[in-house]
DNA sequence: ATTGTGTATGAAATCGATTTCGTGTACCGT
DNA sequence: ACGGTACACGAAATCGATTTCATACACAAT
C-alpha cells in the first residue's frame, strides 16, 4: 500500500501536491503527469481512513431496513446502490430485524464511522434520530415516516391500498378482507385506510370491523390471518394483503386449501417478483421499490453535496400490475 | 461528537488512559470509573476513521455478491450479517451484478479502507485477488471458488444436482432435461454433472447432449430455455433448474402453457422462499444459505482473530425440502 | 540499603491524507 | 517600470485514536 509520501519522492514533488492532483486543484500539467506516472507505478490508492478522518467525512452511506430477506427492501437497495455507485460511494447495508435496539445501534456506528448520510427504513415509531441529526449527517426517510422534518420517499399507501380494493370489487368481490400489517406502523394502516375507504363507498353492507386484521409483514403473518380467515363461520369472498410477504402467506394457505382465484379473489399490494402465479389471476398492485430507492439516493446526495433547502417528501404511485378477473357467478 | 481529549480532561487524565480504558489495558479501578463517566457524560463514542487509521484496520466486512435480488444470497447475508453484528462489525454490502469490473472495484476500495477482510462470491471465473491478498487482508470465497488458496464455503453441487435428478427419476420420469446456469461458473457445471452421472446410470436412453442446456442463474435465463424445451419436437417429460431463479422461470412458463406438475416433472436446486406452489408437486432440493453466510463468516472473524492454519474449504450438504410425487400413468 | 520487577501513567510519536499558510513567480494593467 | 492579482507549490499543522517510550512509584528479593 503506498502512500501519498512515496508517489511525491518518487515524483519529485510534495505530498501536498499529490493530495491536490487527485482532488482537482491547481496543478501544472507537467506535474499532473509525473504524480499520474508515479501513483500509476506504485499502484496506489489513497487510504480511505485517512481521508474521512481529516475530511470527517466518509464515502460510506448507511442504508437501514427491517427486514433484509423482504424482496421490497433488496429491490429498494438495489436502486440505492446503483445511485451510489455512480457517485463513486459505498453502501453499507444495516438490517435492522425490525428491533429498535439494532436500527439504534447501527445509526450509533454511522455517526462513528463519519458516514456520509443514512437512508433510514424505520424499524418502528420510536426511532430516535437527534443524536445522528444533530452532527448535521442527512438523513433521509423511506417508506415510512419517522416524525422528524426530514427529507423523505413514501409509498402512496391509501392509494394503494384503495387500488388493490377497487380492483377486487369491479371484480364483483364484495365481502373483501384486509390482512394489514403491524398496526402502529403507518404503511400498514395507511393501506388499510384506503381498503376502508373504497369499501365504505362500494360495499357499505359489509362489517369492516370483522374484515381488517392486523398481522405481520411477513411470511407467517400472512399464513396465520388466512388460516383464521378460513375457519370463520362467515368466510370472505376476496383478501387484501397489505404486503408482498402476507400476500405469499396467504396465497399459500389458499392453495393448501384448494381455494384458489377467481373461487376467492385475492389482492397483493406490492410484487411478488418469484412467484409462479399464472398472471392475471391475482391483483398485483406494484410499488416502485426500486425507484424509492433511486430518488432516496439522488436526495441523499444533494444533501451531501450541501443542498439546504427546507425538507421535500416524494410520494410515489403505486401501479396496477394485473388485475383480478371477473369473479364467476 | 467528544473526542477522547475532551474526556480525558474532563476525568482528569492523559488521553492514553482513555484508549487504555476502552481498549482493556491495565488502568487503575478509581481512573477506569472516571474515565467511563466522563465518556458517559458526553456521549463519547471512539471516532472510527481515527482508530482504523491508527490500527491499520476497520470493523467493517464486505460481503460481495453477484446478485442483491437473488434470495438465495440474501439469505447468506443475513447470516453473514448475524455473526458480524455479533463480533461487533458491520457488513458493507457490495452487488456486482456478476461484472467483473464492479467486482475489482469493490475489492480495491476493501483494500483502500482497511476493511477487516472480505467474503466473496465470485462474479465470474476470473477474478483477481493478487492484491487483495498481498495486503493480508482475509478473504473467504462462497458459493465458487475462485482458484486462489483460501478458506471457502461451497456446496455440494453435484450431490444436489444428483438428488434433484434421482428424485425425478423415482417419480417415474426418464427424458430429465437439466437447465444449467453459464457454463463457465463452476456451481453450474458441477450440478449439470450430478444430474448427468444420475442419468448415464438410471435412464442410460435419454440423449444427454439435447437435453442439456446452458443459461443464465435468472428468471429471464429459466423462461427463456423453458420456452425452448417446450418448442421441441420432442418435450422433455420433466426438467431440473440449476438453481432458483432459473426454477422460478421455468415453472411461470410452464404455468403459462397449462402445463404444471405432475403432468411434467420439475425439480429445482435452491429454495424458492417466495413460491406460492403446492408442496410436494415440485421436487425442491435446499441449499443451506444462511448456514453457508454464518459459516464463511466464522472463517473469516477466525482468520481476523490472526488464525493462521492452511485454507480450508467447507463443503455444506443440500437437503431434499420436497419430492416430487410419482408420474401418473 | 540496594537492586530488580512490575504496574500505572503521561508525553509524544504515529497512522496518511487534506488543508492552511506563506512564498515565489508570472502576467496584467497603467 | 511598478503595484497588484492569480497561480503553483512546499512546509507544516491537522484530524482523533493508538501505541511506544520514558518516568515514577511500590513492593519484593538480596
Amino acid at each position: 500500500m503506498a502512500t501519498i509520501y512515496e508517489v511525491a519522492k518518487l515524483a519529485g514533488v510534495s505530498p501536498a501536491t499529490v493530495s491536490r492532483v487527485f482532488n482537482g486543484s491547481t496543478v501544472s500539467a507537467a506535474k499532473v503527469e509525473a504524480v499520474r506516472a508515479a501513483a500509476k507505478r506504485l499502484n496506489f490508492t489513497p487510504n480511505r481512513a485517512a481521508r474521512s478522518l481529516r475530511r470527517q467525512e466518509s464515502e460510506v452511506i448507511a442504508l437501514v431496513i427491517p427486514d433484509i430477506e423482504n424482496p421490497y427492501f433488496t429491490e429498494m437497495a438495489r436502486g440505492v446502490e446503483d445511485v451510489a455507485q455512480q457517485a463513486g460511494y459505498s453502501v453499507v447495508l444495516c438490517n435492522t430485524d425490525a428491533q429498535i435496539e439494532k436500527e439504534a445501534r447501527y445509526l450509533r456506528i454511522a455517526v462513528a464511522e463519519h458516514m456520509a448520510g443514512v437512508i433510514l427504513a424505520a424499524a418502528g415509531e420510536h426511532t430516535n434520530l437527534d443524536d445522528i441529526l444533530s452532527t448535521g449527517r442527512p438523513v433521509i426517510e423511506v417508506d415510512r415516516s419517522t416524525g422528524y422534518d426530514i427529507d423523505g420517499v413514501v409509498m402512496a399507501n391509501r392509494a394503494a391500498g384503495a387500488a388493490a380494493t377497487e380492483s377486487l370489487v369491479d371484480a364483483g368481490y364484495r365481502r373483501i378482507a384486509f390482512v394489514a400489517g403491524p398496526q402502529h406502523i403507518e404503511t400498514a394502516s395507511e393501506r388499510a385506510e384506503g381498503w376502508r375507504a373504497v369499501m365504505r363507498r362500494r360495499a357499505p353492507e359489509a362489517p369492516l370491523d370483522e374484515l381488517l386484521h392486523y398481522s405481520t409483514f411477513q411470511v407467517d403473518g400472512g399464513r396465520e390471518v388466512m388460516e383464521q380467515l378460513l375457519a370463520l363461520p362467515d368466510v370472505p369472498d376476496a383478501v387484501v394483503a397489505g404486503n408482498n410477504l402476507i400476500g405469499v402467506g396467504a396465497i399459500q394457505v389458499l392453495t393448501e386449501h384448494r381455494l384458489t382465484p377467481p373461487q376467492i379473489g385475492v389482492a397483493v399490494i406490492g410484487s411478488l417478483p418469484f412467484t409462479t402465479l399464472s398472471p392475471r389471476l391475482v391483483t398485483i398492485v406494484r410499488l416502485p421499490a426500486r425507484h424509492m430507492g433511486v430518488t432516496a439516493a439522488k436526495m441523499l446526495f444533494e444533501r451531501i453535496g450541501g443542498d439546504r433547502q427546507p425538507a421535500r417528501t416524494v410520494v410515489l404511485r403505486s401501479e396496477l400490475q394485473s388485475a383480478t378477473v371477473a369473479r364467476p357467478r
